[in-house]
DNA sequence: AAATCCAACTAACAAACGTTAGTTTTGTAA
DNA sequence: TTACAAAACTAACGTTTGTTAGTTGGATTT
């Protein structure tokens, strides 16, 4: 019986412009023009233009978060974990593409608290990684390298990704999942 | 005898608070106000908003059209040239890291004939990347996934490194480049 | 000393912005 | 049919936006 509200048809077109033009570019008449109401008639279903932004972004945030909590309590290896990281990403990049693109690009236009759960839900992300990641060295599964570089190199390809598997056509999902686990993990030589 | 002209002073205040607020959040009068003068007086030394903008993005964009160009004209092999490349955009990134926020973030908002040719040349940068990955594969010198995976990853990692090697503290250029290449080409594992 | 130029200023513009108030239409339940 | 609620509308508000016009003071050139 759950259907789709007014308030999540909103998000949805809006997060549909955003990717193209970013945040501060869509005006509240342009997001009305698309869903063929005027611009005053969205605020009966939202409270205003920051709500669609942080209801779009923070939505994304928390399955980000959820996916990790669910990956570190896991007892596998760290490699393992890895993997199951970057097949989250590849989860939630084809479920919310556009949403992952205003996550990207205007989390920063985010006010007051929910500005500051975002940044700590990324800096709780960024951590739980590189601990990880750590641990995948300590262990001998993955070269001695900066763990940082590490991080960074892997978390860059997944963020960007969103940019990416749309125009790689209909690429199967599994498919895609074994590609980017084999090239960030081994390499391309 | 070339001294700095009071335009590149306004494109690079204005290239620092682009980087973090992006173009449409970021007004005249922030401007002005970095610079210590009134928003209208900026106009005595520039012709508009967007002429920063451009000026901004298309000096980066051509030096990476220039580099690839030496890239491509060299006699080395497939493997060789991606190296290369990998420093071109390390370079780049360190002596332009705030123009390339805006090229990355903010390149949507160009007009005209300057979004026309920055899109060029953007395609052919990739274009000319994904030719020379198709003849790595080709000799045997990377593995035989997709070349689309292969360029996008690497593409994705040199692309956001700007965010990055900042805080990353005073690494050393040259340690970098030879961090990146290795994680890049060989792997984690 | 006079003339010129540069780079700042003040003041103002029309347009676009997010948002509010109050009203009318539309669809459903009594 | 009437009553009510949901969701659209028109009109307007106060700000902020990029930009233009005209002016002023200080340095440089003639």
């Amino acid at each position: 019986m759950k259907s789709i509200t007014r308030k999540e048809e909103i998000v949805t077109i809006a997060s549909q412009l955003f990717k193209e033009k970013g945040y501060n570019a869509v005006s509240m008449r342009d997001i009305a023009q698309a869903m063929g109401i005027k611009a005053a008639s969205l605020y009966n279903h939202i409270s205003g233009k920051q709500q669609i932004l942080s209801t779009l972004i923070l939505t994304v945030a928390v399955e980000f978060t959820n996916g990790m909590q669910t990956v570190v309590a896991k007892d596998i290896r760290p490699i393992d974990k890895i993997r199951e990281i970057i097949e989250l990403h590849i989860d939630i990049t084809v479920n919310h593409s556009e949403a992952l693109a205003a996550l990207n690009n205007d989390w920063m236009h985010l006010e007051n608290n929910d500005l500051s759960s975002f940044v700590k839900m990324r800096e709780d992300y960024e951590e739980n990684f590189r601990r990880i990641v750590k641990e995948g060295i300590d262990a001998g599964e993955l070269k001695q390298h900066h763990p940082e570089v590490i991080l960074f190199s892997i978390l860059s390809t997944l963020r960007t990704l969103y940019l990416w598997y749309q125009k790689r056509g209909k690429l199967d999902v599994n498919v895609l999942k074994k590609d980017m686990v084999s090239v960030l993990l081994n390499g391309i030589t």
